[in-house]
DNA sequence: CACATTAACTAGCGAGCGCTATAGAATAGT
DNA sequence: ACTATTCTATAGCGCTCGCTAGTTAATGTG
């Protein structure tokens, strides 16, 4: 809009800050991320915080909003745009979990498990487990269509499968956190995949070991 | 040890206040269940409660571990003990699993992973991590003990079918708590016993389906 | 009965929380 | 230079937190 300002020029960059601000929420969760934690991390004072951001959920809201538009926050719908098939999908979300939620230069595990889980603020509660919905929800959707394209047997239940799925990722975000390095999680997720693949092909099992 | 007590009889069972109080951190968390809740709760004077248990933390402390002596808090124990093999005791806790977490006379989801996940007191979240790497630990050597014993093959990865299983059992507590039903979540249990019997057996899928 | 002992209740402390009124500093327009 | 505008810094508000001093109530014992 305005391409110069009038007044005195803001002394940080608000995008850093969201990003900043994303990192202490998702490290320590919405309430135990004190607004005075905040403007340490931001660098800012207080009346600052609050004139480029209104309050501190709002503050929360604005660093979410970031993240789901970004690479980390859209793996997943990426994975299942991108792979022909639903199996091969969940295969590289599994993946692509293992790797993501073990990153050395962020906070471990999900964002959206890690703060959702911990936070007692029904609106946070609430925004965080609709993401978790979405995502459950969007992969039950590429599930459903293998099975309309014949890809996956008539008789295949999307909503299993996609619990399923989520299940396991919830379970390696947690384990991501309790220090689980990302070989182990790999290995977690090559079970989870050859598992997803047997029940989506039918469920049963050919005994072939020794 | 003495028979009568003198002074002034307690006005309260202090079993039944640890299972109250266990109940509202199970629910709400361990910071989120002020000292005022639990009075509420436990319907008396917060004085008592620091006669009767010390501080906050200890009163959790003895409600987790009247907790892990419980029925509820030994079924992992239990089906490791009690089945046969290592996959028939995967097979049961996954179920037992679906179960108990959505049992209606109890907070939803696993009491460790729920209290443990959102807790920012560094000892209570100690605690909990510690509870969670004992399931594990046990998990891992019911395997490794099979592929001792010849039930499984030497092939066999025991961390990591462990770690598949506990991941599977923390993802369904938190679709349990977003209201998973019952039965989704047996459905869940059964997908992941199955992944677990196949890479159990070796990795080889049999594809035998439609 | 009086007394010692133990528990429960009222009230409130210090600390940290989210948030803001007020005053000062840094810029652009005139 | 002067004003208007925008951001920043100090200080502190009301509230809830975990916790406790001081007092009153209910029991067993002599």
């Amino acid at each position: 809009m305005a391409t110069k300002q009038r007044g005195r020029p803001r002394s940080f960059d608000r995008d850093e800050a969201l990003e900043k601000a994303l990192y202490a929420f998702w490290q320590h969760g919405y309430e135990a991320t004190s607004v005075a934690d905040l403007t340490r991390v931001l660098g800012i004072g207080a009346p600052s915080l609050y004139a480029a951001f209104g309050d501190k959920k709002a503050l929360f809201d604005a660093a979410v909003e970031s993240y789901t538009t970004s690479d980390n926050g859209t793996f997943i719908d990426r994975a299942l745009a991108e792979e022909p098939t639903a199996v091969a999908a969940f295969t590289r979300i599994l993946r692509e979990a293992a790797v993501g939620y073990t990153a050395p230069d962020r906070p471990r595990g999900c964002m959206v498990l890690s703060v959702g889980v911990s936070a007692t603020t029904p609106e946070v509660v609430t925004k965080m487990r609709e993401l978790r919905a979405m995502n459950l929800a969007v992969m039950t959707a590429r599930v459903q269509a293998d099975v309309t394209a014949g890809v996956l047997p008539p008789g295949t239940d999307p909503e299993k499968l996609a619990s399923y799925a989520g299940a396991v990722l919830q379970g390696m975000s947690t384990q991501a956190r309790d220090g689980a390095d990302r070989e182990l999680l790999l290995r977690v997720a090559e079970v989870a995949a050859a598992g997803f693949a047997v029940s989506a092909a039918g469920g049963q099992v050919g005994a072939s070991g020794a």
